[in-house]
DNA sequence: CAGAATCCTTTGCGATACTG
DNA sequence: CAGTATCGCAAAGGATTCTG
C-alpha cells in the first residue's frame, strides 16, 4: 500500500501510524525537530532556543527522538562534558513533511484566528 | 515571511504555530480529518470508525475543529436527529500535508520499530 | 441519534533539588 | 554542562448516566 486509504487501513498498522503522528504532532518534538535542521546544538543551545521548554521535557522528548532514530546523540567526553543533538537521515527526511505542515499553519493561521473569533461569537 | 526559519520565527508566530500544531497534531484531530477526507459522515459512523475514540472525545474533538473552521456540522431536524461532519474547504487543504506525514509515517514505520528495537536493546 | 454532564483515574509536565 | 530523581499539581480522557 503506498497511499494512505484510512478505509482499508488495517487495525494494526493504523495503530502504528497513530503512534509515529503522536510522536511527530507532539509539540516539543516538532520544534526540536525543526531547530535541528540547519546545523546540530548542544542541549543548553536547545534548551535556549526553544525558550520555554523545562530540561526534563528536552530531556524526554530528546531521549524520544533518539529511541525512534531521528536524533542523534554525540557525546564529547570533556570537562564540562559536552553533548550534541543532530538530526539523523530520517529525521532529515521527516523534516520535509513537517515543515509543510508548518507552512500550512503560518498561511492558515489568520483564518483560523477568524474561525475562532466568530465561532465564540456565535456561540455567546 | 515564506518559509519557515524557526531562526528568524517571532515569539509571537512562533507560538501561534505551536497552538496549531498542537491541534494538528492531537491524534484523534488527526483520524477525523483523515476519515472525513473522502466523504461527510455522521457522529455515529466517525465512533464507528475511529473505532477506539471515546463518544466524549469525538464530540470535544469535533467542537475543536468545527471551532477552527476546518470542520463543518450539517444538521438535519428529523427525530430522530441528524448531524454530518464534512471538512471545509480549509479542512481539505490541510489534508494534503497531513496525508503527506501519514504517508512518511507508513514509510518509515517499519525503519523505528528497529530504532526502538536497538535503542532498546543497548540500555538493557 | 447525538450529544451534555458528572465522576474519577491516569497522565503530563513544571519546579526543585541533586549528581557525574 | 548535561542530565536524573522526586514531588505535586493540573489537564486529559475513559466510563457511565441522563436528555432533546
Amino acid at each position: 500500500m503506498d497511499v494512505i486509504d484510512p478505509l482499508t487501513l488495517g487495525d494494526e498498522r493504523c495503530h502504528k501510524v497513530k503512534r509515529v503522528l503522536s510522536h511527530v504532532g507532539d509539540k516539543w518534538s516538532v520544534l526540536i525537530i525543526v531547530t535541528l535542521i540547519r546545523e546540530q546544538k548542544r542541549f543548553s543551545a536547545l534548551k535556549r532556543e526553544i525558550n520555554d521548554i523545562s530540561q526534563r521535557m528536552l530531556a524526554l522528548t530528546l531521549r524520544n527522538l533518539e529511541r525512534d532514530g531521528l536524533v542523534e546523540r554525540i557525546v564529547t567526553p570533556s570537562i564540562p562534558p559536552r553533548v550534541d543533538y543532530r538530526l539523523t537521515e530520517m529525521g532529515h527526511s521527516l523534516a520535509d513533511p513537517v515543515l509543510t505542515l508548518g507552512q500550512w499553519a503560518i498561511e492558515h493561521l489568520d483564518r483560523i484566528d477568524e474561525a475562532n473569533a466568530r465561532y465564540d461569537a456565535g456561540n455567546r
